[in-house]
RNA sequence: GCGAGAGUGGCGGAACGGCAGACGCGCUGGAUUUAGGAUCCAGUAGGUAUUCCCUGUGGGGGUUCAAAUCCCCCCUCUCGCACCA
């Protein structure tokens, strides 16, 4: 079979019959995505994999009479794109531009059917205006501030990074160790929907489980009392958040993180206050793995203050302490040496009082060696003791309620997304600083603020953005005042770009807004949207985010972006690794195809194991594709001529052909639904298998009725040997994506005997073929008389009859 | 440490309370062939007294007539979070 004039022809064909165009029929719309591809070089078997269980998916839809849209783009701004463009001497858009080029014509002729007229590219001005206007609403909305702060700095990409971008202490990109920096910075407000983005995911149940699980853990909520200590001899207080206020009573010192600015308001004693300056230098000198891989071994140093425990008026130290985050609560915390490990860790340490307050289950616990961490009965807390902790906490909390000595709060693990970055490839952030005005918008209609040509600036990174080295980019005027005013010179975090890329394929050559609500009433919500587990806590959270606030904003009516999500597992290497340009061992598609044909990469892929999980790439089952390929190919021209349309069975060996064959459709499309494909594609071979066997004792004309089904079937998982094949049979079908996937027949998913397996104590004796509807006494019957369940029965007594219909009798004999 | 998931032939994987190993790769033997490749046929968990029987789904226990599948404990691996008070 030749494999190129096949894929040629056909792509060709679906060209013209625009199969991949959404026809506006809002009740059978389907919205299939993929996520988009970062360009770096041509396309590798991850990607394959991703965008084959999109497009199976599209044509299997299209069979199944929906009206599919599926789009198709590319996230182009980011790093690697810089580092690409100074280890190769080349421009950065011009090697995104080259990529994206190489990588459409692989898609192309692999023969995905997008629908290119949707086409985005996050770097172009068109799309990345409409990625700054929704910075100025964000910004307009309050949502969008900038604010100096102890920020992740990667030292090698000489960028801030978001949080999200921090894995174990280091970079997600160049794993370098992060660092804390001082810097002022944009951040945007997602906390603001910490709730919206928490309840949002009991509406998704099409969600993995897994995914809602890391975005709950990552959102993190918790509930707790906010309590004010004061600060002896001053008018200051601090300001703690605890889940425990069970616990309050037995607080001996109050723990400050080094970087908080409740330090600076402290009036520290002339005496202290060297020791804290120097522990505030040396804490923030470290990297985040150095402070966070002494867990147990915290320090600190004592500010010579001390607080006022505001319940029992005990008088309790208050240290600078950097196992405390400045970033969570309010960067201080009361501190409960019984009953807190990290807190009997430091005061162990420092000598510091351990004073328990809950009642140990174990009476003979040793709070010199250890906290007790968990809830018991109250004691040394005055009107509290007695009280379990569940009652305790409430309890207490009304009490600080009522005597106005703090509130009731819920905090967030989740942080503001820190967006800008000091890299030169994303989208400009469209601020301008005006010496008289502050902090002025870019007025809507000056939208899109150009990035300069990297031809006209030096952008290799120094830690200040390289848009700040251009003149003509940076002197701007005020919009407001007319004065003498500079830009922003940071970059947004390509996260932005991805954010809402969902919402512009429904209209992406719209240049007068960023989409029309109308298009996207018609065509949100995302249906199923596929793509890696990587990015459950990332891009998954800013997502749905910024489709929240579109929502709130009055842009279209959709509270979450997507109603499904699955997840593609990864493609790995033999040695275990993810399949990736940056680890060099990505093998890339195009010159697989060359080679083998769409068809034959993309059965491969798909027999290698379920979509949703990993998988090891080896060219080891081209092998045994290619064979199916060839036995479906030759049983199916040999069988065209007799063909004289559907055609059922008329004996007892073409019946359970036919069987088989209903049972194959039934279970290809779930299979399909469920991203089980391989399993799919096995009983489309046992089918063929089947048909090998017996065809010689059956009509040709019925024969050749089950491979036509079988080329429908097929199609999906390999389009064009499939369109090749059912073009054979039905000559003046335009396409087999025309026709409608076939109907199994309910009747004939059994045959007329079925086998059961009579087990004697657990153990299979005997199998017997039966009618299906035979009664439990009578393959008693049947059964008894085998000998070699005889041989058993004879032993003792029958005392247990189990029958399950169609399947096993199991008796029990004693 | 916390959270999630996984552990089945030589390999990818099926079965997800009811015949463990579907389908495919590989391997062994046979046919065809000058040879190689390709194709076709048979076999392929281990043991064994070979149409029988026994043992086998990381280890140990439990529930059940019946467990790879459900429950408990342990081991190993992968992923996520990692001092969140």
């Amino acid at each position: 079979m030749d494999f190129d004039s096949i894929d040629i022809k056909w792509n060709s064909r679906w060209n013209d019959l625009d199969l991949e165009k959404y026809q506006g029929n809002h009740n059978k719309k389907y919205y299939i995505l993929e996520m988009f591809a970062y360009p770096s070089g041509d396309l590798h078997m991850g990607h394959l994999r991703n965008y084959v269980l999109g497009d199976v998916f599209f044509r299997y839809k299209k069979m199944r009479g929906f009206d599919v849209i599926h789009p198709v783009g590319w996230d182009a701004f980011g790093l690697p794109a810089e580092e690409a463009a100074i280890k190769r001497d080349v421009a950065p858009d011009s090697w995104t531009m080259d990529n994206i080029s190489v990588s459409s014509s692989t898609l192309k002729r692999m023969g995905l059917l997008y629908d290119w007229e949707r086409e985005v590219i996050t770097c172009r001005p068109d799309y990345y205006k409409w990625t700054q206007w929704i910075f100025l609403k964000l910004y307009e909305h309050g949502l969008a501030y900038r604010k100096e702060s102890y920020v992740n700095w990667c030292p090698s990409c000489n960028t801030v990074l978001a949080n999200e971008q921090v894995e174990q202490g280091a970079c997600w990109r160049c794993k370098s160790k992060v660092v804390k920096k001082k810097k002022e910075q944009w951040f945007i407000k997602i906390t603001d929907y910490a709730e919206r983005l928490l309840k949002g995911l009991e509406q998704l149940p099409e969600w993995p489980e897994n995914v809602k699980t890391m975005q709950r853990n990552w959102i993190g909520r918790s509930e707790g009392l906010r309590v004010n200590f004061p600060v002896e001899d001053s008018s200051e207080s601090i300001g703690i958040f605890t889940t425990r206020p069970d616990t309050l009573f037995g607080v001996t010192f109050i723990a400050i993180a080094p970087e908080s600015d409740i330090l600076e308001k402290l009036d520290i004693p002339d005496k202290y206050r060297n020791d804290v300056e120097d522990y505030i230098e040396s804490s923030l000198m470290k990297t985040e793995i150095e402070r966070t891989s002494t867990i147990g071994e915290k320090d600190g140093v004592f500010t010579g203050l001390y607080a006022v425990n505001p319940l029992n008026d005990n008088k309790v130290q208050i240290w600078a302490a950097d196992y405390v985050l400045a970033s969570y609560g309010t960067g201080a915390v009361m501190s409960v040496p019984a009953h807190d490990t990290r807190d009997h860790a430091f005061a162990k340490k420092y000598s510091i009082d351990i004073k328990p307050v809950i009642k140990p289950q174990d009476e003979l616990w040793d709070f010199n060696k250890d906290a007790y961490t968990e809830e018991g009965i109250l004691f040394n807390s005055g009107e509290f003791s007695g009280l379990n902790s569940q009652e305790a906490i409430e309890k207490i909390s009304q009490f600080v309620e009522d005597s106005k000595l703090g509130i009731r709060d819920v905090n967030y693990r989740i942080r503001d997304w820190l967006v800008s970055r000091q890299r030169y490839w994303g989208a400009p952030i469209p601020m301008i600083h005006c010496e008289k005005c502050g902090i002025v918008p870019v007025s809507e209609d000056e939208l899109p603020v150009l990035l300069p040509d990297s031809q006209e600036i030096d952008f290799i990174p120094k830690g200040e953005s390289p848009l700040s080295t251009s003149s003509d980019f940076i002197n701007t005027v005020c919009p407001k005042c007319g004065g003498k005013a500079r830009r922003d010179a940071d970059t947004m975090d390509t996260f932005v770009d991805s954010s809402w890329y969902q919402l512009r394929y429904v209209d992406a050559n719209n240049s007068e807004s960023i989409f029309s609500k109308e298009k996207a009433d018609n065509e949100l919500p995302v249906d199923m949207y596929i793509g890696g587990i990587e990015h459950a806590n990332g891009h998954l959270i800013y997502f749905r985010f910024i489709t929240k606030f579109l929502k709130d904003i009055g842009m279209h009516s959709e509270e979450e972006p997507a109603l499904k999500l699955v997840n593609q597992g990864m493609i790995m290497d033999r040695e275990g690794n993810i399949m990736s340009k940056s680890k060099g061992n990505a093998v890339p598609v195009g010159p697989f195809v060359e080679k083998h044909g769409s068809d034959l990469a993309r059965g491969t892929m798909l027999f290698i194991g379920p979509g949703y999980k990993d998988a090891l790439w080896s060219e080891d089952g081209i092998k045994g594709m290619h064979r199916f390929i060839e036995r479906l190919e030759k049983a199916t021209v040999e069988y065209a001529p007799h063909f004289r349309g559907n055609c059922g069975p008329s004996s007892d060996t073409e019946k359970s052909v036919y069987v088989k064959l209903n049972q194959t459709i039934k279970q290809t499309g779930g299979d399909i639904e469920a991203f089980e494909h391989n399993t799919a594609i096995a009983s489309i071979m046992e089918l063929l298998n089947l048909v090998n066997q017996k065809k010689e004792q059956m009509r040709q004309e019925f024969t050749a009725s089950v491979l036509f089904t079988m080329t429908r079937i097929v199609s999906p998982f390999l389009p064009h040997i499939g369109e090749e094949l059912h073009s054979l049979y039905a000559p003046d079908t335009e396409s087999v994506f025309l026709t409608e996937w076939p109907v199994y027949d309910s009747k004939y998913l059994s045959e007329d005997t079925v086998t059961v397996v009579v087990q004697i104590n657990g153990k299979v004796r005997a199998k017997l073929d039966v009618p299906p509807d035979i009664t439990e006494n009578e393959i008693y019957d049947r059964a008894i008389s085998e000998d070699n369940v005889k041989k058993y029965t004879d032993k003792g007594t029958v005392v247990k009859k189990i029958y399950v219909k169609k399947k096993l009798l199991s008796l029990v004999v004693k």
